[in-house]
DNA sequence: TAAAGTATTGGAAATGATTTTCATTATCAG
DNA sequence: CTGATAATGAAAATCATTTCCAATACTTTA
């Protein structure tokens, strides 16, 4: 019997149903090599299967973002943009963009230094006022080789 | 002669006109205590000086984008939030976001922990993906002591 | 298995933030 | 002062996202 991904048991015990327009939905984000708009993946699945809508799309992004399975990014597009969460246990990635073409570049070498660096920091944060970290997000934003020129 | 706000500068060699509608939104976001929408700016903009249009709110935002006086970011409720820039030289600051009530707070005591700690970051950045880093931004996300009740 | 209840779906319409258009007004250089 | 340019505001246009609603699909219960 086939391995499941990672996320099927979340979706299982959701009581959500796995239809064919969610692994659609599903299969695309994982493919994909960027961070998709919900047009972008509507116009992909809409190419599987003629009979999605756009709707559907949205519905079920919110449902894998509530279910911690699909995480949603706004860049000032005006238009949110959205990715796979990494697989429970992972290492987690941060975001390199480039301010010219806009270019992201996911990265997860994140070594030891930075695993405890950034448990420090929370210990910090959440005495200092009283929150209770559940997550993180770096976004390191520079220009890349390309658009520096030669 | 009155000090000049940082930004005066940045605007006048930009060519651009310090005008009552732009110093109304810059003073607006100077006292703001938390990160305002257009709309919040149109508004208090609006009660100082009726004839302000929602446009010119924008555009003024826009400029000031633009000219790295302002920053814009979006949280994933539809609409862009703005704040002024910190005064260069400063520290930087970092964002904490209550995923209930949305709340977010600037924090800014970078230590030097922290700063070593991103430049190092920085740097195998810059060698890894030939990337040169101009900023970067951390959001930290959890939820506050109100949130999680008593 | 059939009936009934619930979850899911898709299209159309509604919403709401942001942008564009265009005519008017304010400011600056000569 | 005069012409050129920058800035403004109202209304209309756009565009992403949400809401409504009727039609389907699946699951459970009798």
């Amino acid at each position: 019997m086939k391995e499941q991904p990672w996320w099927y048991g979340r979706l299982k015990d959701s009581g959500a149903r796995l239809t064919e327009p969610r692994e659609i939905v599903l299969e695309i984000l994982r493919s994909a090599r960027e961070h998709l708009t919900a047009t972008d993946i509507y116009i992909q699945a809409h190419r599987m299967k003629p009979s999605i809508g756009l709707t559907t799309v949205y519905r079920t992004l919110e449902l894998l973002i509530k279910l911690g399975i699909v995480q949603k990014f706004e860049l000032g597009e005006g238009k949110a943009r959205f990715e796979l969460v990494d697989k429970p246990g992972g290492e987690g990635h941060h975001h390199l963009v480039c301010l010219k073409c806009r270019k992201i570049i996911d990265y997860s070498d994140i070594t030891n230094d930075e695993k405890e660096f950034l448990s420090r920091v929370e210990d910090r944060l959440k005495r200092k006022y009283d929150f209770k970290i559940l997550d993180h997000l770096m976004w390191f934003y520079g220009v890349c080789r390309e658009c520096r020129g030669s």
